[in-house]
DNA sequence: TTGAAAGCGCTACCAG
DNA sequence: CTGGTAGCGCTTTCAA
C-alpha cells in the first residue's frame, strides 16, 4: 500500500514507514530536472524557459507523478479557484438543478464550486454567506432568499457577485441574470385569456422580508390588459413543508380562489403544490382547473397531466451567470445584466370547464 | 468602499489606495493583543494560554474582524476541510438530490463539498476523479458510474472513500452505503404478484462496463419465488437523452415486453421514462400498465398517476455516508458498510387490465 | 505560560 | 534564460 502523506511530516514515524511515500513537490521535480524551483514552476506553467529546459522539467514531473498543490498555489497567488454558490432553497427543484448545473459549468471552466443551501431560512442564508466568505472564494453566485437584505452590499463590495433570478437592490456592483418576467407574464396571460379564462389565481412565492412588489405589479398590469380578474395567493413562508403547502392551497381553492378556472404559479414547485391541492379537492387538471408554471422542469411533462409552463432555458441561465462571474473575476469591474427570454410550453391546458 | 485585498501585496499600488484595506492576519491580532503569533494562534483555537491572555487575544481578533485564512491553515495542517463528491450523472434526479443533500450535510459538519458530475460518461468520471484528487480533499464520496473500474483501487488507497448505492469491488478499503436490494425486490415482487400480475418487465439501468449481475440475479430469484415471468430490459447507455430513452422503451413495449402488465424500474428516472413511453403507446397507467419505481423522489406522487415506489429514506443515506466518511477521515481505518432498508410506497397500482 | 523560528509548497520579484 | 529568495498566513515544535 502506497499512500501519500498530507500534513506535517512529524505525524507518526512517516519517514520510517516504507508504506508511506511523501507526495512529490515542486522541489523534487526541480532537483530531478536539475533546475531551480523557480525554473520548474515557470516551466510547468509554460510561462517561460528554453524549450529544452521546459521539456526536461515536464518529463521529470511526469516521471514523479507530480501535480501542483492547489492549496500552496492558492496561498501564493491569493486566488483559490473556488466559487461560492449560495442557494435559497434546494428543496425547490429548479434551484436544485441550478446548483448542480452551476457546479458542472464551473468545473468545466477550471474552477470549482462550493454549494451552500440556506434551505429556506433567511438567517441561515446570512450565516452561510459568512462561511462562504471565510473560504476566500474568487467569486460568488447567489440565488437569494432575501434579495433585499442589507448584507449583500458588503459582500458585493468585497467579492465579484452574480445574482441569478433577481437583482440585488442593495448591491449595485453585483451582476445579475434576470428573467424577462414582463414577457413571460404577457405570454401566460395571453394564453389564458385566449382559452377563455376570466378569473385566475396567481400564486406568488413567499418572501422572507421584501414582498415581491414588481412581480405583483406585472401580474396586475397584464391581467388588466387581457381583461382577466386575478386573485393573488401568497402561501406563508412557513409552508415550505410539502403537505402544509398543499393543504394551504387546497383551502384557498375553496376560499379566496373559489371559482377560478386557472392557476398561474410563479414557480414550478408551487405549481406542483397546486396540483396536489387540486387532487385533494378532487379537481381535474386541466379539466376543472388549468395550471400554469413559471419554469420548465424536466418532469413538467409528466406531472399533471397538462402542466403548461414557461421555459427559461436553464442552459442560458447557467452560461450567462458563469460567464458574467468569470469576466468579473478576471478584472472587469462594471456589473453586467443578462436577461433570459421566455418561451411558453403548452401542454394540454384547456379553456374553463371544458374537456 | 472598503475592500480587503487578496494575493500579493505588490498587486497594484495597494498600500497607497486608501480604499483598500489589507485583511487582518494573525500577525495583526498578535500585535494588537501584545502577544506572539504562536500565542494568538493557540488562544484563538482555545488550545492553550492563560485565561486572561486568551481573552485579550479574542477581543483583539473581534475588534479587527479577524478570521483565520482557511488556505493558510490548510497548507500548515495538511487538511483542507474539503470533501470531493463525484456523481455518475446528476441528470438522474435521485443523484441530483443526493449531491445537494450531501453538500448540505457536509457543510453542517464544518466541511465543504466540491461536487463533480461525470454526466453519464465513464471517461469523464475518470478525469474528474483526477481533478478531485488534485484538490487534496480530506475524503471522497462517490456514486459511481462504473463501480467495477480499476481506478477506484488507487483512489481508495490514498483517500478515505465512501461509496453510495454500490460496493466498489476493486476497492476493499472503501466504505459503502448500500441498499437492501434483496428486501426491496422482495417487497416489489410480492406486491405485484398479490395484485395478480403474471408477466412483468424489469428495466435495469445501463452500465458502462460491468453489467449488473447481482441485480439481475435478485430479480430472477424473486420473480421465480412468486411465480411471475420476467422480461429484462436494458436500455443502452447511449439513451441518456430523454426522448431517445422514451422511444427505446416504447419500442420495447411493442416488442419484447408486449403483453406485460407491469413494469418494475430500478430507478425512478427509468420509471419516468416508462411513463413517457406508455403515453406514447397510449397505455393508461396504472390501468393498462402498473409501473413501479425503485426510489422515491418527491415528485413521485405527482407523476403517473399512481407510480408505486420503494422509498429508501434519503436522509438515512446521507447521514450514513457522511458519518462513515468523517469517522474514516478522523482516523478509523476499517471500512464500514451501512445498509438502507426499503419501504414500499403504494400509490394506486392495480392488478392487470382492471381499473 | 509564552515565544522564536522552522516549516507547509508554491509564486514572483529581481539580479545575474 | 535562469536562480536565489522572500514572502503568502498559519501551525507546531522546542526552548525559555
Amino acid at each position: 500500500m502506497k499512500r501519500f502523506t498530507q500534513g506535517h511530516v512529524n505525524s507518526s514515524s512517516a519517514a520510517y514507514d516504507e508504506a508511506v511515500v511523501k507526495r512529490p513537490t515542486l522541489q523534487d521535480v526541480a532537483v530531478a530536472a536539475g533546475v531551480s524551483p523557480a525554473t520548474a514552476s515557470y516551466a510547468l506553467r509554460g510561462q517561460r524557459g528554453a524549450d529544452a529546459t521546459v521539456e526536461r522539467v515536464r518529463q521529470a514531473a511526469e516521471r514523479l507523478g507530480y501535480d501542483a498543490d492547489p492549496i500552496a498555489r492558492a496561498l501564493a497567488t491569493g486566488s483559490t479557484g473556488t466559487v461560492g454558490v449560495l442557494c435559497g432553497s434546494t428543496r425547490d427543484l429548479w434551484q436544485q438543478r441550478l446548483a448542480v448545473d452551476l457546479s458542472r459549468a464551473l468545473m468545466a471552466r477550471g474552477r470549482h464550486a462550493v454549494v451552500a443551501d440556506a434551505d429556506g431560512d433567511p438567517s441561515r442564508e446570512r450565516a452561510l454567506l459568512e462561511k462562504l466568505r471565510e473560504q476566500r472564494p474568487d467569486g460568488l453566485l447567489v440565488a437569494p432568499l432575501d434579495p433585499g437584505a442589507e448584507h449583500w452590499y458588503d459582500v458585493a463590495e468585497r467579492f465579484p457577485v452574480v445574482c441569478v433570478g433577481e437583482r440585488l437592490p442593495r448591491a449595485p456592483s453585483a451582476g445579475a441574470v434576470v428573467f424577462d418576467n414582463d414577457a413571460g407574464m404577457a405570454q401566460v396571460f395571453d394564453h389564458l385569456a385566449t382559452l377563455g379564462h376570466r378569473r385566475v389565481a396567481v400564486v406568488l412565492p413567499a418572501r422572507p422580508s421584501t414582498p415581491d412588489r414588481p412581480a405583483e405589479h406585472l401580474v396586475r398590469r397584464h391581467a388588466a390588459r387581457v381583461g382577466v380578474e386575478v386573485e393573488l395567493l401568497r402561501p406563508p413562508p412557513a409552508s415550505a413543508d410539502v403537505t402544509a403547502l398543499r393543504d394551504h392551497l387546497a383551502a384557498s381553492l375553496t376560499g379566496p380562489a373559489v371559482g377560478v378556472t386557472a392557476v398561474f404559479c410563479l414557480s414550478d414547485s408551487l405549481a406542483f403544490a397546486v396540483l396536489r391541492a387540486a387532487a385533494v379537492r378532487g379537481l381535474a387538471v386541466p379539466g376543472d382547473l388549468s395550471v400554469v408554471g413559471f419554469e420548465d422542469l424536466d418532469v413538467a411533462d409528466l406531472v399533471g397531466p397538462g402542466l403548461t409552463t414557461i421555459s427559461w432555458g436553464t442552459d442560458g441561465v447557467v452560461d450567462a451567470a458563469v460567464g458574467q462571474l468569470l469576466t468579473s473575476i478576471e478584472g472587469e469591474t462594471t456589473p453586467v445584466r443578462s436577461t433570459i427570454a421566455p418561451r411558453l410550453v403548452v401542454r394540454g391546458s384547456t379553456g374553463p370547464r371544458s374537456g
